[in-house]
DNA sequence: ATTAATTACTACCTTTAAGTAGTAATATAA
DNA sequence: TTATATTACTACTTAAAGGTAGTAATTAAT
């Protein structure tokens, strides 16, 4: 039970953001400071990017900056542009079960599994700044 | 939040033969049965077969069959045999937390997860026994 | 203008999971 | 003993995630 890497490094880079009252950081400093690969690190930003999350300028003082208020950032919102949400899954598979029945594990998977998905939706960066204890 | 394609695949297997009472399945009937590619799957019986779950027996009339009671098989070891079980992984990365503090989402991220880990430790093939109700 | 510092883009490389192909080994039955 | 039905083994191919390299575009300072 893991995210994918780059979702991962998606919440550290924006939790570490949102952590710091610098208004500007650059890919370079995030890199180091939170150790991902700085080309992986730029690509990622420029997703972050698209999706609205953050503003970027070039340049000298160039750097990333939130777009928009840390509440309206939903993590599960960072995950579906990582691509890393997975709903309605069988523990087995896919639309494999009859309707109506369920195996005895249905239940065990399925509920924590929905527990974690409404965190996700109902936690935003804002509950996370000030709070990420990050060794770095 | 999902399984690989191979753990699912293992558990649809042993699921199904634990459900039915032919004391004998091929790898071609299951293949058909349950939708899983056929060399794949006999990869994965293979596999099965050196953790111990499963005995199998070549030539004419050959087929699989469980090498040991299913209480004794828990969803967890087919995990771990099909490399796929993370435990303590935190949402952003590994390694990353100070001790001692934890962020606003360590618990509703860890407990789901452990209750998840839980049942796969507490639940064997004998519980599924029964109660999969697959379409096929 | 020139230089330096930055992000953006494009294309490639590496690793791992998933899937396929061919053949060898084994067991049964005719 | 030959044919057939099976699993086991080895090697390859494909797809996706993760990661790297080089260069273009942009901005600001000098
Ligand atoms: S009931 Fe069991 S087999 Fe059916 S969808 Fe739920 S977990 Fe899968
Ligand atoms: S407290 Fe938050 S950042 Fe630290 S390990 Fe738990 S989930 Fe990760």
């Amino acid at each position: 039970m893991k995210l994918k890497a780059t979702s991962e490094y998606a919440l550290r880079i924006l939790a570490h953001m949102s952590n710091t009252n610098e208004d500007s950081h650059t890919a370079k400093g995030l890199s180091q400071t939170l150790n991902i690969p700085y080309k992986y690190l730029t690509r990622i930003m420029t997703n972050l990017g698209k999706a609205g999350f953050i503003n970027s300028t070039r340049g000298k003082n160039g750097g990333f900056i939130f777009a928009k208020p840390l509440e309206e950032i939903k993590i599960y919102d960072i995950l579906e542009v990582m691509n890393d949400v997975n709903e309605d899954v069988c523990l087995m598979g896919e639309g494999l079960c009859s309707q109506g029945e369920h195996c005895v594990l249905h239940e065990s998977w399925s509920k924590p599994k929905q527990l974690i998905e409404e965190m996700f939706k109902n936690s935003s960066l804002k509950d996370l700044q000030k709070s990420a204890p990050f060794k770095a």
